[in-house]
DNA sequence: CCAAGCACCTGACGGC
DNA sequence: TGCCGTCAGGTGCTTG
């Protein structure tokens, strides 16, 4: 699932691959993924030039010279360049063409995900900076224990829910959770600030690394030139239930919290 | 404010 | 073999 640090690869890896090109042409083959219009995003992405390639939370941000770009890959979303004798399948949905022959193709096997192009005003009314909360890699330990004053809810629950902190998911939450120690249906008003700053820690390491292994490429994420990443192979706790805790060998096991699964060493993570 | 359920989709996998 | 149910999970929406 492309969380922070996936896009993030995206976006690094993306850049030097389409900054300064045109968008020559561009082909909707399920037009769902484009907002609902092929004729519509065609014709306004259609003599853009591409000026830069950023991320905000989940979200992929491609500024042209007016308007931008903006992609959710949701679970299984891609944007990527393909290489030159790549034949695109039925999940490829947009094909556009850039200046230089250069093909910017978005493909996503489930159709959760979405590319939109976006006018200036559109865009403020989205309002990407207020709707959604900080991000995590900007944000101070005091900053980040304000988040969960007063919150009476499941710490995971707030973890994921991105008007309160933008771009973690749940391998991350899972991952953080672990080493900070704290069960994830953990009420985050009864958190202490010892404990919160352990979280804050925690998750900060747990994306850093994921930036630094180039993401988790365990089901569809690949990079913008279609290469996996690594940190897969440093999962921890995700998707290892019935494994033994790699702190104190209890078996990890599993429950649904904010309606997602959650894998936690029933020992050493406190309630 | 918070939780739970559903909808959106497809592919993988287990059971029979 | 193949059919069927279940699961995976980000987000927006509704309902309680």
């Amino acid at each position: 699932m492309p969380e922070l640090p996936e896009v993030e690869t995206i976006a690094r890896g993306l850049a030097p691959l389409v900054v300064g090109r045109t968008i020559e042409a561009a082909e909707v083959t399920w037009a769902k993924s484009c907002g609902g219009c092929a004729e519509t995003f065609a014709s306004r992405v259609v003599g853009r030039r591409i000026e830069g390639v950023r991320r905000r939370g989940k979200m992929l941000l491609v500024d042209l010279d007016r308007g931008m770009l903006v992609a959710h890959l949701k679970m299984t979303g891609r944007l990527w360049v393909p290489p030159e004798d790549f034949q695109a399948d039925n999940h490829t949905h947009i094909k556009m063409r850039l200046s230089g022959g250069v093909p910017l193709h978005f493909r996503d096997v489930r159709k959760f995900g979405w590319l939109r192009c976006l006018s200036t005003g559109e865009l403020a009314a989205m309002d990407l900076y207020r709707t959604m909360g900080p991000e995590p890699l900007e944000l101070d330990a005091a900053g980040f224990r304000k988040l969960f004053a007063g919150r009476r809810g499941a710490v995971k629950a707030l973890l994921l829910n991105q008007k309160v902190i933008a771009g973690v998911g749940n391998i991350y939450a899972d991952e953080a959770l672990f080493t900070a120690k704290i069960r994830p249906d953990a009420k985050a008003d009864r958190l202490s600030a010892k404990r919160l700053d352990r979280l804050y820690a925690a998750l900060r390491a747990a994306l850093e690394q994921g930036i630094a292994e180039n993401g988790a490429s365990f089901r569809d994420y690949v990079n913008a030139r279609g290469d996996a990443g690594s940190f897969q192979n440093s999962f921890q706790v995700y998707g290892k239930k019935g494994h033994p805790c790699p702190r104190c060998q209890a078996e990890l096991q599993a429950a649904t919290v904010a309606g997602r699964t959650s894998t936690y060493c029933p020992r050493c993570q406190k309630g």
